[in-house]
DNA sequence: CCAAAAGTGTTCATGGTACACCCATGG
DNA sequence: CCATGGGTGTACCATGAACACTTTTGG
């Protein structure tokens, strides 16, 4: 029997809920239940085999779509991970699969989060248990770059709604980067960046000045990835 | 039939030589004659299937070796690029390709230069043909990156030897970033990096002051890829 | 001595960090 | 009134850009 190569594309998915403990926010991701060997009943990365006539981006997506039932804020090709060895089935060794990894923000708001079931599950990140295949590997590389791209780039704005405070905008920056961040100092670095417009609106009720809403500049790209934009 | 995606491995390969107008350094890189269709007889990126149990990275290497007959001196991963419609095969269009795409740097000495064949030729690249496929846009991505990485990165001495001057190592920069850099100012951010050591020798003989020989320092990575070091 | 590149010193602008301080709201 | 976070001002420091200047070779 001929040896065989099958492409599968997967998707890392990273939304902020709050933490069951502390109550501050805190970085979730969905996992899957695998339903067949190999690793059947570990948890893992959503994705499945690339379909015949599927763009890789839109796999991506649709994995995303059928596992949270939400839209991607961003999305961005990861890494293709391929070594011969890492699908480590003793079934039939003969055949390996190559996958095409993504990694995607979310906006998790209240509804989302009922879309759980038996088979699909939210981790905390920095409380994943052990995968299935090399995911936890992958789910660690998607964190080094959402951490190096939360430094240099927008994407934090992808997880919050259209409007919003720079206090929470820095909450977003200090929970994905594990460090706090200056008040007045980020404040000023964001709104000399253009990266936020200012509206007209205040998210009032606090027992403190109310916070001036933000929304975000659709001019600019949430991130800059070269001649590669909008493919 | 049954549609089939096949998985490929491709490189865009850099090496820097002098320009043959200017007598200058100018970044060329080798492209290859197809000798099937489609796309027969046009130029391409070296590249190839996958083998059954070979890593991808190695497929990139192999692919190098095979038209360069060098070892990469450097070697990353690029991008996949899947889109359905990119192979353009009007033979058999419910068959597609999946390119993994590499880019790797050479240190292409006198040797190499005579490895060109009628199926093998290096180009300035600024004056890449058109190409086969997607390809145009693949070495314009692998630019960008090559670009981005020689700014925030120690890349720039795979071009090199083992020990080179200061002005070697800026005139690297200069030609991959297409401006001129202040020496003075080079040298002392080099020197602060510690991404090089110096030696004891000395590059004699031009009609001015000896100029230090340095190498680069080996307990630092060429690049900073975090978890995925070594993969 | 001159040309040319190697190498050093100094100044200035910029951007980040630390931190003092005032503002506006709810209770 | 107080507590709390929103928001402003300012001093300091590190980094990089600009550029004058000295050093050492070959011719």
């Amino acid at each position: 029997m001929a040896a065989s190569i099958t492409l599968a594309v997967s998707t890392v998915i990273f939304a902020l809920r709050p933490h069951p403990d502390t109550g501050h926010l805190a970085l979730w991701l969905p996992l899957v239940r695998r339903i067949r060997s190999p690793h059947k009943g570990q948890w893992a990365l959503p994705g499945g085999p690339l379909r015949a006539d599927e763009d890789l981006a839109a796999s991506a997506a649709r994995n995303l779509r059928d596992t949270t039932a939400l839209t991607p804020r961003y999305l961005e090709q990861l890494f293709a991970f391929g070594r011969p060895d890492r699908s480590d089935n003793r079934v039939a060794p003969e055949n390996r699969t190559v996958s095409i990894v993504y990694w995607a923000l979310v906006h998790a708001d209240v509804a989302s989060a009922g879309v759980e079931s038996d088979n699909v599950h939210w981790f905390l990140a920095e409380d994943v248990p052990t995968l299935a295949f090399d995911h936890n590997q992958i789910i660690e590389y998607a964190l080094w770059r959402l951490r190096n791209k939360m430094e240099y780039s927008r994407i934090a704005t992808a997880f919050l709604g259209e409007t919003f405070t720079l206090s929470e905008l820095r909450e977003v920056h200090e929970v994905v980067l594990e460090r706090t961040l200056d008040p007045a100092n980020f404040r000023r670095q964001i709104e000399t960046s253009g990266d936020v417009i200012a509206t007209d609106e205040f998210r009032m009720g606090g027992r403190h000045r109310p916070a001036r809403l933000y929304r975000h500049n659709h001019s600019i790209e949430l991130a800059d990835n070269g001649p590669l934009t909008g493919r």
